[in-house]
DNA sequence: CATTTAAAAGTTTTT
DNA sequence: CTTTTAAATG
């Protein structure tokens, strides 16, 4: 493939322009090849965006000669990033890989490697995840008395993040509070900033907060920067927040090329901190910007995007845009009502499989909800059913226990004055030290004026320090600590990372544990272990040397839809948040009722309502084909009560004519759930009851009454499902005990009355459901 | 004194 | 229905 980058003959620049004009329509041509200048692009869903954006960069470089290393480009999430990058190598040519294209907060993490010793602290620092934060908030309270009941530490945590992202440091900050819960808010987050520095670690906001400081207190680094980035492009600008306008302000100072690319009604990260007049007052801020309207819709059949659309024009705060598409009217938005949340996953499993039947596939599906809890149900049932599915988001591997166990030790080993991961790893696995020893090493260290790292490593076994009473098993434990710390940490700069966690996976003898234990979740764990040595010992950073700190940094900064594979015959199952940027051909929302989506929260305040309401809009603009949305009449949360009333608002919001309605409010032929009972299992035993109790009653929850079966539409796949009982021409009844493959393909055994087992294909015809009698 | 076991309480969204 | 906290055990 020839490179543009090289190539600056006129042929080539016709060419490109050609390419260009064939490849875009008239809007994202003006925006890609705008001038220089403030440059805001209102993009509206599905309308080109990621694609103007690369373009942009590519015409920047091939046709105004603007140097690689003179642009930076920010997105949202890491793989998206990846992706512009693979795109901008395809058009420019290998080079390209020394752009900075990456999130706020890698390249800011970049940025401050380099000087942030300037501030007075050290380059080295570890970057503590949400999880780091917490437990150094919670320890932080249990140490002033601030009780965790009345205001949790995540709570506490929350407000401080908030105020770091003002740009509120702990002095204004108490300067500002006000009442009890502030007061106690200023206090822990001053302890919790000295934490911070006295173990040389940064949490998440620090990425984005201490540039702004950096370059504000030393000009000459701002001016490396902003006379650097010639051109400065920012995806998703919607949901930036104050420290990201701030700095970003600083950065396109001098050149002022900041061109930035977003939807108001796309904005769904205010808790976060993200606000909405960033965008709306670009226009205000930078009075020669000059504006592109994206409104052409390439990805929504017209039936979706009048839905959508509909929906999102009740919100008051937001420019005014007219989304259109040339796509046909497309299959209705439909609608279906469940009777519970089991019911609910039954039929979105069995939409699933007949839409399978109909030629999607299950990878071209996704089901979208508002929160996480809301994925139990239905991998209940699609496990139930044998459809495959992958979570996106939910516990991220690196969070796992097992694997941040391992990683604190790296930590440690790296940069000793961390305490909060020496603190973790203690005693894990257990070696004797529980809390009261856990105490007496803290007051030791502090009486001695000893790190706790120091204090761990330099302990002799042969000569224990009086005033630190630890004997016997503990004692054994804090020594064998100590010398493993010690051998990491004479390593930590000169071994491949690959090396040395499988030396320090030896040396712990995790494996072995787990293998003790013999549960599935150890095994799972075990699996886990195996896979992060798989990763570090595949790991090469930037020049390819497996640093250490370089690993560290990039695993902490993985977002969710990184980790994520797609592709693959997999039914996917995410937040409405994780969804961001997504497309899928067909789309499913679940709970779509008051109190859960809008959130119950959201209901007494406009602005937050209509965040719900955006939510909600970015959730069925993910849709390309086909967008089903589902309510329950009775949701049950925990063991106690409902938790939500009937139909979204937002359902009443879409025009009639858009909308098909399925599913009658079947509530009436179900039995009334009983309350829950402890100790009754759920996991195991639940499944095969749990069909019994709702046939007792001539109905399963299975579907077997709500869908009709003698229609024939329905797949085998669903009335086969593991546990239905079958009956066989020549065999005679039996029951379904394993299923193999899917749709199609699907085969699945049957256990008959004699204990024989055989293997059927489903759609073969042999097997006839029956309803169980009782 | 550490670990296991039982009871109690709390559940949005995430870089 | 999970996660955290308190009491019992080894």
């Amino acid at each position: 493939m020839s490179s543009l980058i090289n190539g600056s003959g006129d042929a080539d620049t016709r060419r490109f322009l050609e390419t260009l004009k064939k490849a875009l329509n008239e809007k994202q041509y003006e925006a890609v090849t705008g001038d220089e200048g403030p440059l805001l692009v209102l993009a509206g869903a599905g309308s080109g965006k990621t694609r103007v954006l690369t373009y942009r960069i590519a015409y920047l470089v091939a046709m105004r000669g603007v140097p690689i290393h003179r642009i930076l480009a920010v997105t949202f999430t890491n793989k998206a990033a990846g992706e512009m990058k693979e795109r901008l190598i395809e058009l420019l040519g290998d080079d390209v890989r020394d752009m900075w294209v990456g999130t706020f907060h890698s390249i800011y993490a970049r940025i401050l490697r380099r000087h942030l010793d300037v501030l007075g602290m050290r380059n080295d620092f570890v970057i503590y995840d949400s999880d780091d934060s917490l437990r150094l908030v919670k320890r932080i309270q249990k140490e002033l008395e601030i009780s965790t009941t009345e205001h949790t530490p995540q709570q506490i945590r929350g407000s401080i993040s908030r105020a770091k992202n003002d740009l509120l440091d702990p002095e204004r900050f108490s300067q500002n509070a006000r009442g009890p819960y502030q007061y106690a808010v200023a206090d822990v987050y001053h302890r919790y900033e000295k934490q911070l520095r006295e173990n040389n670690a940064l949490d998440f906001d620090d990425l984005l907060v201490l540039p702004i400081r950096l370059f504000r207190e030393h000009s000459d680094v701002l001016d490396i920067y902003r006379s650097r980035f010639l051109h400065i492009l920012v995806d998703e600008y919607q949901d930036t927040n104050r420290a990201q306008y701030e700095s970003l302000t600083l950065l396109a100072s001098l050149h002022r090329n900041l061109c930035v690319v977003g939807d108001d009604d796309q904005s769904i990260y205010r808790w976060r901190g993200a606000r909405l007049r960033n965008i709306l007052d670009f226009e205000s801020e930078y009075r020669d910007a000059a504006v592109v309207r994206l409104e052409r819709n390439y990805r929504s059949t017209s039936n979706i995007l009048k839905a959508a659309s509909s929906v999102v024009a009740n919100n008051v705060g937001r420019k005014e845009k007219t989304l259109w598409t040339e796509k046909e009217t497309g299959s209705p938005v439909k609608t279906m009502v469940a009777y519970d949340e089991t019911d609910e996953a039954s039929q979105i499993a069995y939409k699933v499989q007949e839409l399978c039947a109909a030629g999607f596939s299950l990878g071209d599906q996704v089901v979208l909800y508002r929160i996480n809890a809301q994925s139990r149900t239905l991998e209940d049932t699609l496990t139930h059913q044998g459809i495959p599915y992958r979570i996106v988001g939910g516990l991220r591997f690196y969070e796992r226990k097992e694997i941040k166990d391992i990683l604190a030790y790296l930590k440690v080993a790296l940069n000793p004055r961390d305490d909060i991961s020496l603190i973790r790893i203690l005693n894990v696995p257990p070696r004797g030290i529980g809390d009261t020893s856990r105490q007496r090493l803290f007051e030791y260290a502090s009486r001695n004026k000893l790190s706790l790292f120091n204090a761990v490593v330099g302990y002799d076994p042969e000569h224990p320090p009086e005033d630190l009473a630890i004997r016997g098993k503990a004692a054994r434990g804090l020594a064998s600590l100590g010398e493993l710390l010690s051998w990491l940490h004479d390593r930590i700069t000169e071994v491949h990372v690959g090396e040395l966690t499988k030396g320090l996976v030896e040396e712990l003898h995790i494996i072995s544990i787990l293998e003790e234990e013999r549960s599935i979740e150890a095994e799972g764990r075990i699996e886990n272990i195996r896979e992060l040595l798989t990763a570090t010992n595949a790991y090469q950073g930037s020049d390819g040397s497996g640093s250490i700190q370089e690993f560290l940094e990039e695993v902490s900064l993985i977002t969710q839809v990184d980790e994520t594979e797609f592709g693959g015959d997999f039914l996917t199952l995410m937040t409405l948040h994780c969804a961001k940027g997504l497309e899928f051909p067909v789309v499913y929302i679940v709970g779509v009722e008051e109190g859960l989506l809008p959130w119950h929260r959201a209901l007494n305040d406009m602005e937050e309502l209509e965040e719900e309401r955006r939510l909600f809009y970015v959730g069925m603009t993910r849709a390309r084909e086909r967008l089903i949305l589902s309510y329950v009449t009775n949701r049950y949360q925990g063991g106690f009560g409902m938790m939500s009333r009937g139909a979204s608002r937002f359902l009443k919001e879409i025009p009639q004519e858009c909308l098909e309605t399925s599913g009658s409010p079947v509530g009436s032929y179900f039995p009334k759930r009983r309350p829950y009972a402890p100790g009754a299992r759920r996991r195991s035993t639940q499944k095969s009851s749990r069909s019994k109790t709702h046939s007792s009653s001539t109905t399963s929850s299975d579907s077997s009454v709500t869908l009709d079966y003698s229609s024939s539409q329905v797949p085998p796949t669903m009335i086969l499902a593991m546990g239905k009982r079958v009956e066989h021409p020549i065999h005679g009844q039996g029951l379904v005990v394993a299923r193999h493959g899917f749709g199609e393909s699907l085969e699945v055994d049957v256990r008959f009355a004699d204990g024989s087992i055989l293997r059927f294909p489903a759609n073969s015809g042999e097997l006839r459901p029956i309803s169980i009698e009782y």
